[in-house]
DNA sequence: ACCGTTTCGATGCGCTTGCATCGGATCGTA
DNA sequence: TACGATCCGATGCAAGCGCATCGAAACGGT
């Protein structure tokens, strides 16, 4: 047998590099080449890592949306007070909304996937598959609070949920165009969390 | 003197062409050949109508915007109240999100340019000074609708017309995945401006 | 120690892109 | 009617793209 490489690593390695480069000129700024180039790789290496492009960019917009899940649990883990569905449900929104620089190119990416998806069928089904998980999180989220008495009783989690996830990303798009700094989103978030409390 | 032909008609036509081309195949599918064949010109025409690509599109986002705002200026004035600031809010709001088939292109067209901006400071420009018009308006509204009593007395105009944007963006983009019918949005739209209403 | 097998990095190819260029058609003028 | 200035549409061009291909290098089995 050849000698191995880490396959897996390197995987990782290009689909942070494309990360980088689809976050500072969009999607149609990653090329192969920039792309192995970024990653220190050759062109070759990325041709064997993936079959074909599309599947290099499916894996990166894979990756990045398991990034921010793993944020999202982290930050769930982290609060004061984990087991409040209200605190859930702060940290899970605001864990999407770009409060620093990392995130921000995590909200780049995702508004460049959102365009893609737009007009291509394959590329909106893996998106709409992580809304719906998303917006099931979310609503159950909501319920959860509701019964517990924490938010009004006259919500419905479900429209509630998709409701909410409309708003954050709405928030991102305002974000990257300037017109909001994180703290005002944020902001915005809890303000709009706050008024779904029950008196 | 030579014949002279219709130029400023002629770079409507190839706008519309371009807008459909993006609608359709998103911002890098529309490309100078398939833009003339669309518009049916040559393309030679094309380059002799914009100086240069980045102007021919700067001209089609600011085309769809005029056709926008002219869209929620006449659903303003067909509105059963026109006077109330509360109606024209909501059909303010309602022109943006996409309810039929033409609008839904240019929610698609939207997003295109948005996700161009969040890397090209250039565009960015341009996005945000039309939000900024919006929001002007949207907060004007707002402030209206607050003094006549329309809505509650402690929301902040400003602040509330910022969160209204960010939910129309949002739930554009919901639709665009096809998470959401038009009619979920609209009511989705409506639901929170009821929140907003004095008791 | 040798060789077959497999993987590596580099180069080539066909195609498309935005933009520049050029001959021919067109119209006012004398 | 003949001319010259002017504008039109088609073609040319350099660059960049994704993907296919190829010789060389690196191992394990015998």
């Amino acid at each position: 047998m050849p000698r191995q490489v880490d396959h897996e690593g390197r995987r990782l390695r290009i689909a942070r590099a494309v990360f980088d480069l689809v976050a500072e000129r969009g999607l149609e700024g990653a090329t192969l080449r920039d792309a192995a180039a970024r990653a220190g790789v050759s062109m070759g290496a990325v041709q064997r890592c993936f079959s074909t492009k599309e599947e290099m960019m499916a894996f990166v917009l894979e990756h990045m949306n398991q990034r921010v899940t793993d944020r999202i649990e982290e930050g769930i883990a982290a609060s004061a007070d984990p087991g409040s569905a209200m605190t859930m449900l702060e940290h899970t929104l605001a864990g999407i909304v770009p409060l620093d620089g990392p995130s921000t190119a995590e909200a780049r990416v995702w508004l460049a996937f959102a365009a893609q998806a737009a007009v291509d069928p394959r590329s909106a089904g893996l998106q709409r598959r992580q809304y719906d998980r998303l917006a099931e999180l979310v609503a159950l989220l909501v319920r959860t609070a509701r019964d517990s008495g924490d938010v009004r009783s006259d919500v419905d989690p479900e429209r509630e949920a998709d409701a909410l996830i409309a708003l954050t990303d709405g928030l991102n798009v305002q974000l990257l165009f300037g017109r909001f700094t994180p703290e005002a989103a944020r902001e915005a978030l809890r303000h709009r969390l706050h008024a779904l409390r029950a008196d």
